[in-house]
Order: structure tokens, then sequence, then C-alpha cells
DNA sequence: CTGAAAGCGCTTACAG
DNA sequence: CTGAAAGCGCTTACAG
């Protein structure tokens, strides 16, 4: 079936293809148009099953409503991740919606990829928010990224590069708040336990926990640096430890196991975020996910509808939250 | 800052916008480039920050390479189906990306709105995956969709209307298998549970649960038919049921807490899908979700790109799978 | 091997 | 209130 264009709309109608462009974007109210001329046109449009061209509009008008997510990959929504890549789809979803934007996912690219090939299809984007901090760190992509011309926002996390646009949660007030609520609870071994991938953010988060402990007057003892691997039950008993905060919520469910297990008493609080399942009712500090993400996606929208946002970086600080009830 | 055209990657290599388009294109095996041409032009790309113009070339060439995805909503990637949306976006971020199509999630359509208006915004997209079996259930959205000039696949349930291409899991079988475990273990009072809504799909689970029964000899006791509300306790333990076939994983899991809170023996199988949590451990029937997608998604580029698949249904199997041990 | 020209389907000043 | 015309940035026959 051949495209039903504005033209056929506008003969069908026995107007001009202005005419029914005009009557057909209620819009300008300077030029008003005859309700009768209106009618016909829409009733036509209607018979014809017009639909317009979202790619000649988007020529035209420069802008394709769309915002581009760059960091999603094959595994980001894997089912380790589902709720984190869940939470991050919502927020996005609901603040592009909220603003008349549609998503578009961008395939083709995998992590360990030369990012300086990505220029070349970014889809028909306005804007792109990036929301992978395992590709984030790779500082080809954020130079790549910068001689895009359109509008970048980094969520979660973000490049060193001065000047990049970022909205991402306090990790070291987070480490700091985990540690203290530790401390309060009357702990002096309190053990960090990572793994030694997202590195900027796991430092960031050990550097609050550190922090912390040097305002308690601790030493902070290399042996409580753990790391959550086979080995980790031993590494516990050696350490030590009598509570532990864990970098993220799948190391703090795997802390917990290994301790039950080994009868390891051990006081867990995880960083996590709003919507995570903490099966294991552990005390955690939070962040709002959701929200973060939909700010970076506010961020980005002001950006490319020309108005400038007040700050180029977002922080928002973790809460404590402590272990549910049984 | 203003864009660089085509125009001013010619210009800047001494060339023509033909040329340097050719140039940039690396096809049209036909029409040699010569090799320094080629050569200036990459060079003044590169140099400039030339990037295409996606609505161009969409205007042009009639593609955009790009699925739109219609029924993912505000509360779709809520908790409760965290793990549903993520299998979902996997499976279509994989198969869309292995084809060179980037996915765009169709915002500014909620639930019980009148999907007559859609067509007016349905983005930029060469075509369109329908994945909410909610939304699948009004027949005037199928009715505006069939009126979309381009190719529409239907994923997980679909529309009454003949004619239409849908991938689904083969919802009465999982229902036959399910039951049919249960007997085959000795059961003879078997439950089975679901909510009022879902309708369609749980009627064809219980359909297929019921055709079990039938060929074990066994009526259908409508005191067998119960709904996991508040009551669901006081039910279960009127029903004599000593098994249950619940209709999704979190009725199951509910189900199960249930009956194990009021020490209720029973034994519950659930519907779920490959990549859901099954926190409880337990019985399932489950379908390749992502698998399933992904079909779904091929289809549909199948028939972008002019390809007719051989069938317009494709309906996937439940295998089931015993409890995990503990 | 290269270039001039048409045309994809819209929107928007501008002139009536 | 309406229409003729320009132009958004590409790709692709077509003619050299």
């Amino acid at each position: 079936m051949s495209r039903v264009t504005i033209q056929a709309v506008a003969d069908q109608a026995g107007v001009s293809v202005s005419t029914a462009s005009r009557a057909l974007n209620r819009v300008n109210t300077r030029l008003p148009i005859s309700p009768s001329t209106r009618q016909r046109v829409d009733d036509a449009a209607r018979r014809l099953g017009y639909v317009p061209s979202g790619a000649a509009r988007a020529m035209r008008t420069g802008r394709t409503r769309t915002l581009g997510v760059f960091g999603t990959s094959s595994n980001f929504f894997a089912q380790v991740r589902a709720a984190f890549a869940a939470q991050i789809m919502a927020g996005l979803f609901a603040a592009a919606g909220r603003r008349g934007y549609h998503v578009t996912l961008l395939t083709g690219f995998e992590q360990d990829d030369d990012p300086s090939g990505i220029m070349a299809d970014l889809g028909m984007t306005d804007g792109l928010l990036v929301i992978n901090r395992d590709i984030q760190a790779d500082p080809r992509l954020a130079n790549a990224l910068g001689r895009w011309p359109r509008p970048v926002v980094y969520a979660l996390d973000h490049p060193e590069a001065a000047g990049v646009y970022a909205t991402a949660p306090d990790d070291r007030q987070g480490g700091r708040l985990a540690a203290d609520a530790l401390l309060a609870a009357g702990h002096r071994r309190i053990a960090f336990v990572s793994r030694p991938y997202f590195a900027g953010i796991f430092d960031r988060r050990r550097g609050g926990y550190a922090d912390a402990l040097a305002d308690a007057g601790l030493d902070v003892d290399p042996r409580l640096d753990l790391i959550a691997d086979d080995r980790l039950a031993q590494r516990l008993a050696e350490s030590g430890a009598t509570a532990a905060v864990c970098a993220n919520e799948g190391i703090a469910d795997q802390t917990a196991g290994v301790a039950a297990e080994h009868g390891i008493g051990l006081d867990v609080i995880a960083f996590s975020f709003d919507g995570a399942a903490n099966p294991k009712g552990l005390a955690q500090v939070t962040h709002p996910l959701a929200e973060v993400i939909g700010s970076a996606a506010d961020v980005l929208i002001d950006l490319i509808e020309g108005k400038q946002p007040r700050r180029k970086r977002r922080i928002f600080p973790y809460r404590y939250e402590p272990a549910p009830g049984p």
C-alpha cells in the first residue's frame, strides 16, 4: 500500500497542502482556519487513514521527540540485574512520557567495542542518555560523545571529564551513612565487601566508608577490605569482622548467605536502590533509582528544548533503611 | 552549533554531494569510487565531525531501522513484574540488535486510553510490536492498528481478529502439562488458582488444566476454581485440594505462602517463564520468554523487509520443570 | 569515475 | 482565511 500523504488529504478535502497542514496541526492561533475547512480536512484524513510521516516532520522541524538511551546491552537486562534494569526503564519511561518524548534503546554497541564508531548511527534521537556505569568508565566514549552535536547526559556515574551533564547518587555519602549506622550499633570491626569491577563507583563507596571509620578514630585495616569471591568465608573469619558494608545488593545477599552458612555472626548493610528485592531482609542504604534516572531525562529534555539547566551535576543522597521486621 | 551536513563535507573535500554520499556509504559496487576521493571525503567527514541526519536518510529511504514497542506503560516495569519486563527487554534488544534495528518504547499511551488516537504518533518506526497482554484484549486497539500502514506483530497474547501476526506460548498445552504432572504424582483434588484479570490467557491456562482432569476421568469441581484474594486460605481449606496449578508465578508464591502459613499441605505448580525468580523453589511450567519475544521481533523485521514469514502464528510450548532440590 | 538534478513529505514564512 | 513556494538533508537514477 502506498503511503497516504498530506497531499492526498489536501486533494480529497479540496484545499492546498499548506491549509491541510495547518488544519491538522491545531496550532498557529495567529492564523485562524475556518471551521468548515478544518472539518473537511479532518474527515479526509480519517477516511484515508492518514498517518503523518515522522521522518518528514523530523527533517523539517529538526526534532524527533525521541530520547536515545545508550548503554543497555545484551546482558544489561540479564536476570541478576532485572530489578535494576526495570527500575531504570520505569523512571525513564515515565519521565520521557510526561514530556511527550519516546525512548529509543540504541543497539549495535557492546561493551569493549571501540566507541569512536558509534556516532555513525545514534538513530533519530534528539539527545542521549548514557546509563551504563560499565561503559562510562571508558574515556574513549566520553571523547566520542563529546563530539556528537546534540546533548548528552550521563546517569548513575559520569566520566571524569569536566563540563559534562551528570546525575548520580552520592556514593561517598552513602558509604559514610552505611558505616555510621554500624558504628552507632557498636561495631568496631567493619568490613567493606566489593568486587573488582564498577571500579569508580565502588571506590567512592569505599571512600565514604573509610571516612566514617577515620572520623570514629578507627584505622582502616586492609584485612577488612574483602572481595566477594569463593574464599570470602575464610577471609571473613580471618578478618574478625562483626559487620560488613556491601558494595551492592548482590554482594550483600552473597555475604549474608556465606556468613549464615559458616556460622559467622555478621551485621550486614547493603548498598541498594528503591525497588530492589532484598530477599534476605537486610539493612540498606538506598537511592531513588527511578527518580535519579527520571531527573537525568528531565535535564536532557531541558537541554534539547534549549532550557539551560541550573546545575551540570545533580547528586542524590542515600537514605538509611533499617532491616525490615520479620 | 549548526549542523554539519554532507554538503559541508563535500565542499571540504572538493567533490559534489553525490560523490560524497557514495564515498561515505561504502555501497554501490557497480559505481566505483577512486580511493583518493574516498580518502579525502572520509578525512573531511572526520575532521568536521559529520553525523548523517537520520531523519533525512529515513525520509529518503523510507526506513528508520527502528522497531516500535507498544504496550509498555508506567507500571509495566513495576517491581512485581520486574523479571518479566526485563526478560522481554532482553529478548527484544538482542533480536533487534542482531538485525541492525533499534528499539523505541512508545510513550503517551496508558491503559484504558482510547486507542484510536495512537496512530497519530507511532514515532519514526518501521513496524510495531505489541507486547502488553492487558491492552491486547481491547478490540479497539486491534482495529486501530489494523489501519496503520506498517507491519504489526502481537506477542504473548493476540487479539481474536484473524489474519494477525502473533507469537505466544501455548497456554492450553501448559495447563495440561501442569495438571498432568500433579495427576502423575497421585493427586485427585487439584485446584486452579487465578485472578480475575488477564482473562484470555488465564482462561486458556484453565482450559488446559480442565482438559487434563477430564482425560483423567475427574469432574472439574467448581470449588477447586479459586481466586487468589484474602480469603484464599479459607477457600483452599474448604476445597480439600491437595495440589494447585497457579495461573502465574506471583499467584503461585502467594498460594504457597498461604498454604504454608495455615498448615495446608499443598503441592504447588506455577505458570512461569525462563528467567523468573522462583524464590520459593516451586515446580513450574515455563516458556522461553526472551526467545518468544525475539521470535516476534524477527517476524516483524521479516515483514518490514518484505520477507513473508511462513506462518502467521508461532506458538511455543511450555516445559515442565520440577521443583529445584534444596 | 564524477556531478547536476529530482524528489522523499512535511512546515512555515510570505503574499495575497 | 487560503495557497504557492522554499527548503529541511539526504540518496539515487541518469547523464556525462
